[in-house]
DNA sequence: CCTGCTACCTGATGGC
DNA sequence: TGCCATCAGGTAGCAG
């Protein structure tokens, strides 16, 4: 579950579902969810524990404990699973029959359960005594979508990097939760080209490029909370989300600018998407 | 400090 | 059909 508005709209679904819900034991299907933590002093560390919150920033999303936290990174395909109790969890979780579902991890609540499943094992079930004792949450920049991000602190941020457009949206140390989508399709929206330096733009064009990704990101959003995520559902993925992509995906394809086809360009040893023609 | 590159995994897809 | 190469929405870790 990739970019912010993804992580986001599962975190507004799984808020009310498990917040004030006591994690009565977890289960740890495959250890390399936790790596390089130990499984079982993660089950220790959860085991009776009541979720007080469900919190987000940038990509990461974690449960808040009394006494600690649970992250949870879904890299390119984690996903959450809801099982409707234990009984359904040991039927199903990876099982080969055509109900059987791949499960990393599960927090059996004292109603129903929640599951992280990333077949490709990438992703990370972690804990920590808090959020400032995350080293990866304390790197993070600030949220895209929160209120620290003005135009003003953007452009600040921007003449102090020079690096390329694209790769300085991807660092997650100074904007959070913009992945490789989000920046090409807000690059796009701004007529940028994703080579420039940060430091290049002018203020007016900072100021266009944090207005795209407000809202490239709040559009995105939209789009991923209807219909909301339903964790019941395995197979379940955000819809629709192809038919707001304007560059991504789209190599050779005419420009929805200019008609040119769209160029594929490699960054950072990642794909880029954008239009040659009028990204200046 | 900053930047660039690789490793980490599995599965889907497309060319030959 | 099969096989192989390439690609995938991300980040940590390490070398320079």
């Amino acid at each position: 579950m990739p970019e912010l508005p993804e992580v986001e709209a599962v975190a507004r679904t799984l808020r009310p579902i498990v917040t004030n819900r006591r994690i009565r034991c977890v289960h740890v299907f495959h250890a390399i969810g936790t790596k390089p933590q130990s499984p079982a002093k993660l089950a220790r560390i959860a085991q009776n524990q009541k979720i007080l919150a469900v919190r987000r920033k940038g990509k990461y999303l974690w449960l808040e404990l009394p006494h600690s936290i649970i992250t949870l990174h879904f890299k390119l395909d984690g996903q959450l699973v809801w099982f409707r109790n234990a009984e359904e969890l040991s039927a199903r979780a990876n099982r080969r029959e055509p109900s059987g579902v791949h499960v990393d991890i599960a927090f059996e609540l004292d109603r129903g359960v929640l599951a992280f499943a990333d077949r490709r094992h990438f992703g990370r079930v972690q804990f920590y005594e808090s959020a400032d004792a995350c080293p990866a949450l304390a790197k993070l920049g600030m949220d895209a979508l929160s209120a620290d991000f003005t135009a003003t602190h953007f452009a600040q941020l921007l003449s102090n990097s020079r690096r390329p457009l694209k790769e300085f949206l991807l660092d997650q140390s100074r904007v959070a939760g913009i992945g490789n989508i989000y920046s090409c399709e807000a690059l796009w929206h701004a007529r940028l080209d994703p080579r420039r330096r940060a430091d290049s733009l002018k203020p007016a064009e900072a100021q266009r490029l944090h207005r795209t990704i407000l809202s490239v990101l709040s559009r995105a959003l939209e789009c991923c909370l209807h219909p909301p995520p339903d964790f019941r559902d395995p197979a379940w993925w955000f819809q629709g989300l192809e038919k707001i992509l304007r560059v991504y995906d789209r190599e050779g394809k005419p420009c929805r600018r200019c008609g040119e086809p769209i160029a594929r360009i490699a960054q950072g040893g990642r794909s880029t998407y954008c239009c040659l023609h009028c990204q200046k």
